[in-house]
DNA sequence: GTGGTCTAGACCACG
DNA sequence: GTGGTCTAGACCACG
């Protein structure tokens, strides 16, 4: 069962918040294609907020290519299929790249530390079951 | 001279475009420690953008302990001095961290390519002159 | 200025009647790059509906890469890129064009007429200035 | 016997679905005049959807004259019959047309790649059987 | 003044 | 019961 966790007093949209995670649990497996999430009224119960902000994150996901929507049924894990071109997906990456970049290199993070903080997290949401790591790793 | 460029089409906020700069160019040494910034005034011409806007970007400069305000005088770039606890700084990168992993996993880059996009970035702005890097990098 | 005519009683909803009109000005150039779009406030005045409906429409315009959001100063046209694979955006019109083709076949309209009636749309929203489309058409 | 197939994963509502096949298979021969449909029940067992959802589309075909309902016998294919005027299945034809060029332009797929899809499609059911088309396409 | 986020709540479409 | 659309309105961030 998907678990997700919001942290308020963090200026992390809400809806921001549940689309990040939504898009791990994908991309690790821990949601399996085909997998129906919690319903909008479910999961705003269980976290204490508005449905609509559910909806928005939803909608999100949707649009992105990661969850479907089945109207009267509830919202599925959507079969992977490349949306994005190759110069799009860099585009993106590179928006969230630059400030971590400047950041850690102005809070006196070096190079080599922070490549090791990326790679630990990358595994940690790896397709190979997180509890099992394959050896060689990269 | 401090080259700053501002983005517009883009929802990055402009003060936000400015502090990241400007911890770019301090981090990679392009900015040395004593070294003037151009006024707010000077700078929100160049820019043409309003003044309050740069004072807000310096502002945050100085509370991260980049720069130094000098009354009447102007800013300059600070010392050299840790700030931040390794938990603090740890607690930092991570929150710029996640996003990017999550995106990166979801959008379909692979870990490597992601890792090579980052150490890219690194060298662009390494304390080693950027048009003088040692050879095997590191 | 755009102009933008909301159909009430009509089942197509109000945000996808404006993105589709904003898609139609961008693609034919009546709404040029970096142009500003009405601010969602004005347009909310003007056609006498919630401003959220307005800012659910540019937000899925943003989404699909047609404007770009300057917070603070508005919407303005985003300058083309391509953001869908080839595959993606056949994806895309087939989810349109079927229901069409159905729709067509069924109420008796004969194959030459549709193709006429398309390429007659087409050429309305070309890029060549509608009131001077060039000769060789198709 | 008539082949449906019903796509989930898909927000298009699995009664429109069924609508829309059964207009192509009548429009392009495969389920001639007279020929019964299966029942309401049969249609439900196989496709595994409740029944009310096969007599909503059943009751949208005959309100489009597609069909013909007998009561305790089942539904046939309608004897092709106008139902429409001109002015009508213009506007309905438009309505579908209008969407479709509005995301063919915004999505950068050109004039005559957008024409020549539709070739394909309409082709795929037209009236000459499908195994037998005649030699000069239209 | 501009957009961004979130809440509250209504009414509808689908199944 | 599920999601979809729309309205109303609050409060915040940016410039």
């Amino acid at each position: 069962m998907l678990q997700i966790n919001i942290a308020t007093g963090n200026d992390v949209p809400l809806f921001r918040q549940i689309v990040e995670q939504v898009k791990l649990a994908v991309a690790s497996g821990k949601l399996e294609v085909g997998e129906a999430l919690p319903s909008v009224r479910a999961l705003a119960t269980d976290l204490r907020i508005n449905p609509n902000t559910i909806s928005r994150a939803y909608g999100d996901l949707v649009r992105d290519g990661v969850i479907d929507s089945q109207r009267g049924k509830g919202y599925f894990v959507a079969p992977r299929r490349e949306i994005f071109t190759k110069k799009e997906r860099h585009r993106r990456v590179m928006a969230l790249v630059q400030p971590l970049v400047a950041e850690a290199k102005s809070i006196g993070i070096d190079d080599e530390e922070l490549l090791q903080i990326i790679s630990t997290q990358l595994q940690k949401y790896s397709t190979d079951s997180p509890s099992n790591p394959k050896s060689g790793g990269e």
